[in-house]
DNA sequence: GTCAACCTTTTCGTATACAAGAAGCATGAC
DNA sequence: GTCATGCTTCTTGTATACGAAAAGGTTGAC
């Protein structure tokens, strides 16, 4: 089973660059809020205006950045609200995945789910947030391809890159990485005994907890200013 | 509390060229398949190249064409396949959509609710098919509302917005328009008394059923050819 | 001194021109 | 007769040019 969890390798310079803006602003070189010129892009990137006007458009689709009629393109300000809002709803997506996976995986693609959780373990073993952030990553996807809906998948997969940067900070907390660890385990043993309600519970509960520890990063940060 | 089902107004001639398109597709002006040629919408809008490229970038996100670079853009085919597993992520989210609302919506709300059902019933009776078409529209909607969370409510009325062709043909199965107005009363009901689950498994099923009977109808088209 | 109006500047939206790649057809060779 | 190759044509992708609208500054009047 391949997992192009990128599967639309980019064919047009607009495309690239889409791409490129996107990982920016999802990295954080643009900051919320901040105006993106396209004349300056154009420049940076070599390009005209018009394949960076095209990015624009799939930018503003996919909710990153929003158009003002003559003003130009903004960062989108995604409030903690929203963001809390965002993973809500992808424990709710993730807990469907899960009852789905439970019910319609097969052995062979269970056994493929144990083996990337056992990367993970490896990571998380190892102390490495960058590895186990790459891992858990795949990890997630391969549950989402395993509810054998790929429309399902597809939409788990946007939510989940659009959740990106706030997924990653809540790792540095203290015992994060272990706790999650033991989430997975749970997880794999889960869908494995075909328990779908369990599955969809543990999933919702391990997701949501994502969304509670980033509102616990968030106040932290308030307060220190 | 205003709906505003389509918040967008549209500010620039490619916003609103890509609206018409968009409604031209959906309602079967443009089969699957088929493809769209620039010049000759160009022509046809009295514009440019530019501004119908930049309406088909937004159909291309929407998942309503394909792009195939050098080659043009093409409706999207949407397999039966595909709009089953959509309607399962549909029915998913509006479980949700009733899951939150029955935990967190207001009398007030709940009291809109029930005005807008009672207009669908009255749809109903009265045998008008179109009317009952979009009040229901606006049942769902306000449900999606009713979630409290913004970002659940706009991802709710993108799908269904999507599922639009599909969902309006089954309602003129038989009986299909009493059932699915009991199904209605029932999802009210549910809400009005705080019942979370429940109202999960009644909107799950209302929409599930849809699929069911949209498959339905297209086995039966294909026995007919 | 303050407010308003006008002008300038900037930037977006659209049009058009040009280049590059792909598809289809015709022609020639085997 | 069939297949392959090359050319033509059509269409997309990108660049550039132009028009329009909004923001900001400056100037003038009160």
């Amino acid at each position: 089973m391949t997992l192009d969890i990128e599967p639309a390798e980019p064919r047009s310079r607009s495309d690239q660059i889409a791409q490129i803006l996107e990982d920016q602003i999802l990295t954080g070189r643009f900051s919320p809020g901040a105006r993106l010129d396209e004349a300056s892009l154009a420049e940076e990137h070599k390009v005209s205006r018009t394949p960076i006007r095209e990015a624009f458009h799939r930018l503003a689709q996919s909710g990153l950045v929003v158009q003002q009629p003559r003003r130009g393109v903004f960062v989108r300000i995604s409030s903690p609200v929203e963001i809390l809002e965002m993973f809500e709803v992808m424990a709710e997506l993730e807990a469907v995945c899960g009852r789905l996976a439970a019910k319609r995986a097969t052995e062979a693609a269970i056994e493929e789910l144990r083996e990337v959780n056992a990367e993970c373990h490896a990571a998380c073993d190892a102390g490495d947030i960058d590895r186990y952030y790459l891992k858990n990553g795949v990890f997630h996807h391969l549950i989402y391809a395993l509810s054998g809906n790929r429309f399902l998948e597809q939409e788990a997969s946007r939510l989940h890159r659009r959740l990106k940067p706030y997924r990653r900070m809540q790792l540095f907390l203290r015992g994060r990485l272990q706790q999650s660890m033991d989430e997975h385990e749970s997880i794999v043993e889960a869908i494995s005994a075909g328990a779908p309600e369990r599955a969809a519970e543990l999933l919702r509960d391990h997701v949501a907890v994502q969304g509670e520890k980033f509102h616990h990063v968030m106040s932290h940060l308030e307060q220190q200013g």
